[in-house]
DNA sequence: CTAGGGTTAG
């Protein structure tokens, strides 16, 4: 955690009014209370302290200059406006804003910046136009040059919008303590922030992977009763996407749209495309696209790109080609990304040629293909074993100058694994080291598992060794590998000794080690390093929470998946379909039907959407618990609902019915169902 | 004055 004072030092702001670390009373949202923690330090002086001197010498009056004629015209329409004006200070009009901007970006240094702004000392410039100026300067120790002077030399009082931009400029150059401090001495101006402030620090920290200080920040605004707009809305959504966190993603976008005033462009709707597949909510995403044409907002090229990728990574392989074909009847355009994504899609249904055609055909559309196309058709050829292929497509890439990347690599590597010519493969590593592209987790993983195969078990345990003393990152399943090939080799005692050494870890995170052992079935252990990690607050990684409740689940140690899934609210994380699933379902183990009632009750209000099958969950457990009423208000309440599958919903109930011995009201629901299904064939 | 989306390797 940074101090202060630091910045004080720098721009010698003596006190600081910002309060860290900040902790809220409301209930929000964001229910975290983590102050930020940045590491990142200032390598780099603020000029603002050291050159303060330029600024005490005479100042020169002001040039004359020619206002332009449509200048002279705006003043003749805002003449109200103008009247106003003369009574302020400030007399930008006489000069010509262009020139001045152009002289003020040739300056090389902030002693010729000082020189052009000195002989508008006394306000001729008004805060507009040093907003420009301002937005006009990637140079963040010019920004803070620029409002030093405003502030000190030329007398002005720098408005909110100034500070904004201020912020913005240091936050693009990473300079995070210092925008920390520009916020406090905003605050000690008695300015306060708005949603632009927030939306740029939000932004900012969480594009730079720190989220800690991304909901730091968003605490602050929730704080300051500031509220949202599309732009804000689309950042927390994007953030919380990054987190892996979609269902608040999605809680998130039905309060932009319940907001009332704001409507979700293409970028947002695109977002949430992507939000809805990775919660496998893939009607929601399907629908959507519908959603923004009756919107009036036109899906992209990246709308269909977002869905058909969902689709690859679900493995639905059919309906991806069947979005694609509607992608063209519909005549969406067709980009270089879509072409990758649809050599993918072919290849994983083994339609080789199809694959093939379409990565040499890209160049007639007028797509030059890039290193992923290249390497999706190598993958694509490895997998169909045609190695010779691959290997030509492989050189065929160094000769037309296509740049190779580790993946490209990767993939050549796990090629000449499945074509059991291992020292091809090892031989790989040194030449990719050589070109300078640096072997990765994955690249040691593949190795691994072909050495393995190949008998080379001694050499792939020196790599590993060598790795975990290089302090190469060693991932989860870099780990697995070598646990995996000590298992395959019959050495279970060598597998044992790597589990075992991950409880107290000193090479893999802890969140690392949990997985793992989770995964291993390692129930006790994983749940002890869990606790202790999570006290020593270093599991973030809403993954891993999944991860172990769904082991602890299989297990049936339901009171370890209710304590799990707390920790995650504590540390404000929402619950995917999955982990909702399975703790409802520990809710109905430990026979605690209002919690499980509340918990869903709670997700309802807070805008999260679920798979039927959370639902139909739901009724399951009042039916569990013989709470007929809840059972019939949910299911009414279900039925009303567009977007809930109405047939699977009725033979569900019936089934609670059934099971309770109430064959009356089994039949009764069944009958409801088919007197629809005939009125609705009736006005067909 | 501020802003956000899609593709490849274990």
């Amino acid at each position: 955690m940074f101090s202060l004072s630091f910045y004080a030092t720098l721009v010698g702001s003596s006190s600081s009014s910002c309060s860290f670390p900040c902790s809220s009373s409301k209930t929000t949202i964001f229910n975290k209370t983590t102050p930020p923690t940045t590491n990142t330090t200032i390598s780099t002086t603020s000029t603002s302290a050291t050159s303060k001197h330029v600024w005490t010498r005479r100042i020169p009056h002001p040039p004359f200059s020619n206002t332009n004629k449509q200048q002279q015209q705006q003043q003749r329409h805002t003449r109200t406006q103008q009247q106003q004006k003369q009574q302020s200070p400030y007399m930008d009009r006489s000069v010509d804003m262009n020139e001045l901007l152009t002289s003020i970006a040739q300056t090389q240094n902030i002693e010729q910046l000082y020189s052009i702004l000195s002989p508008y000392n006394g306000r001729q410039l008004s805060i507009r136009f040093m907003i420009s100026i301002l937005s006009r300067e990637p140079d963040w120790q010019r920004s803070l040059a620029i409002l030093d002077w405003m502030n000190e030399i030329a007398q002005y009082s720098p408005s909110l919008n100034v500070y904004n931009v201020v912020i913005r400029n240091v936050l693009r150059a990473k300079q995070w303590q210092l925008a920390h401090g520009l916020f406090d001495e905003m605050l000690q101006k008695g300015l306060s922030p708005d949603k632009y402030t927030y939306s740029t620090l939000i932004t900012h920290f969480s594009k730079q992977g720190l989220f800690d200080s991304s909901f730091f920040w968003l605490q602050q605004m929730e704080r300051d009763n500031v509220s949202g707009d599309l732009v804000l809305y689309s950042n927390l959504i994007e953030l919380s996407r990054k987190l892996c966190d979609y269902s608040k993603a999605i809680s998130i976008f039905n309060a932009l749209k319940g907001s009332g005033n704001i409507v979700p462009d293409l970028i947002a709707c695109n977002m949430m495309i992507s939000v809805y597949g990775k919660a496998k909510l893939f009607r929601e995403a399907r629908l959507l696209l519908q959603e923004m044409r009756d919107n009036g907002v036109n899906p992209s090229t990246a709308s269909y790109s977002t869905l058909l990728a969902i689709y690859v990574d679900n493995q639905k392989f059919v309906e991806a080609v069947s979005l694609f074909s509607e992608m063209n009847e519909v005549e969406c355009p067709i980009d270089l990304t879509t072409c990758n994504i649809m050599i993918d899609v072919y290849g994983q249904l083994q339609m080789i040629k199809e694959a093939d055609c379409f990565f040499w055909g890209m160049r007639k559309m007028g797509i030059e293909p890039n290193v992923v196309s290249y390497n999706t058709v190598l993958r694509v050829y490895g997998e169909a074993g045609l190695f010779g292929e691959a290997v030509h497509l492989f050189s065929l890439m160094q000769m037309k100058g296509v740049p190779q990347n580790v993946v490209t690599y990767n993939t050549m590597i796990s090629i000449y694994g499945k074509s059991l010519e291992h020292d091809k493969a090892t031989n790989l590593i040194q030449e990719m080291q050589s070109r300078g592209i640096q072997p990765n987790a994955i690249t040691y993983s593949t190795i691994i598992s072909i050495w393995e195969k190949a008998g080379k078990l001694d050499r792939a345990a020196m790599l590993f060794h060598k790795l975990r003393t290089s302090g190469v990152k060693i991932d989860e399943i870099l780990y697995q590998t070598m646990i995996v090939a000590y298992q395959k080799a019959g050495l279970v005692a060598h597998a044992k000794r790597l589990l075992n050494e991950l409880k107290q870890p000193d090479n893999v995170s802890r969140e690392t080690a949990i997985t793992i052992l989770a995964r291993a079935g390692k129930v006790d252990e994983a749940m002890w390093v869990f606790r202790q990690a999570f006290d020593a607050g270093e599991v973030k990684d809403i993954s891993v929470f999944g991860c172990i409740i769904d082991i602890f689940s299989r297990e049936r140690k339901y009171a370890h998946v209710v304590e799990v899934f707390e920790k995650m609210r504590e540390v404000g994380h929402f619950p995917d379909s999955n982990v909702i699933a399975l703790v409802l379902n520990a809710f109905g183990k430990l026979r605690k039907f209002e919690r499980a009632d509340a918990l869903y009750k709670q997700m309802y209000e807070e805008g999260c959407v679920f798979p039927d099958e959370v639902h139909f969950q739901m009724l399951g457990l009042y039916g569990a618990r013989m709470d007929f009423n809840m059972v019939e208000s949910l299911f009414e309440k279900l039925d009303s609902h567009p977007n809930i599958n109405k047939k699977e919903l009725h033979f569900v109930v019936a089934n609670i019915y059934e099971r309770a011995d109430r064959f009356n009201d089994a039949s009764r629901i069944m009958n409801r169902m088919n007197h629809k299904a005939i009125r609705s064939h009736g006005n067909a």
